[in-house]
DNA sequence: ATGCCTCCCCGAGGGAGA
């Protein structure tokens, strides 16, 4: 089974490029996040059209988030739990059954710029929601993936000039000291127990030519849990996709699965 | 690199992103 994360920043704004993304790269399933679409209004028959079953939780303007699967989605459910006040649509997870079920959850991270600030604040306190979800999905004891645009850059070698980004909410120490809180509670991070180094990106900005230069950042992750990480075949990143027409900043990262 | 684009809101110019 095959499974991409991207975050698609905005989902009017690139069908096209959402299309033939699906039509060429052929996911099982596909984790979108930035929908920026209310679910009213998502092309849900464009992707039901190609054989996706379609669960989104969107709001108006920005955020939202979408799973598309060739496989039937079973026990969706919308938002992360931990504040009933959260209004920001950032969290859809379901059960994918195939040869065994795997429970998707797929993500978007606050961005929390600019730090110190209420956004950051608020970055950092749905992070202690989301550790508090990855634990009670270790307890489980069963095939998970935690998967999206993490707004993370993990470490210095995940990023083309570190040195631009030391104040950024992406690279704080305390983001990152959180993000491996979450790790360290027992998950595999999928691209780096496949491939190490420097230069694999999820992220290039749309300003300065940041594509043509390779001046990007990775930010986009998958995080498994032990019953998830026995069956991975492989983890990559597909940073063609960057290069195509009206590409989204983000490119899909991808994952297969033995299941 | 405290923002050189791009997206959304709408129907002008501002908020948000990373």
């Amino acid at each position: 089974m095959k499974i991409a994360t991207f975050n698609i920043n905005g989902v009017k704004a690139r069908i096209g490029a959402l299309t033939d993304w699906l039509d060429n790269s052929a996911p099982d399933v596909a984790l979108l996040q930035e929908i920026k679409s209310v679910d009213e209004a998502f092309p849900r028959e464009m992707f039901e059209d190609r054989g996706y079953n379609v669960e989104t939780h969107g709001q108006k303007g920005f955020n939202g988030v979408a799973i598309l699967s060739k496989l039937p989605l079973e026990d969706v459910s919308r938002g992360l739990p931990g504040d009933d006040e959260d209004v920001q649509a950032r969290w859809i997870e379901a059960t994918v059954v195939g040869d065994r079920a795997v429970r998707l959850c797929c993500l978007y991270l606050p961005n929390g710029n600019p730090a110190p600030g209420p956004k950051y604040d608020y970055k950092l306190a749905w992070m202690e929601r989301l550790k508090s979800r990855a634990a009670d999905l270790l307890e489980a004891e069963e095939p998970a993936i935690m998967a999206g645009d993490y707004n993370i850059i993990p470490m210095a070698e995940d990023a083309a000039r570190p040195d631009a980004w030391t104040k950024d909410a992406l690279f704080l120490p305390e983001s990152r000291a959180a993000f491996r809180r979450i790790v360290n509670l027992g998950f595999t991070e999928a691209f780096r127990a496949c491939k190490q180094g420097p230069g694999h990106y999820s992220y290039w900005d749309y300003q300065a030519g940041a594509w043509d230069r390779n001046d990007g950042i990775r930010i986009d992750h998958m995080l498994l849990t032990p019953q998830a990480a026995d069956i991975m075949r492989d983890c990559w990143i597909e940073a063609a996709v960057r290069g195509g027409e009206k590409p989204s900043d983000h490119v899909p990262v991808w994952i297969d699965l033995d299941a």
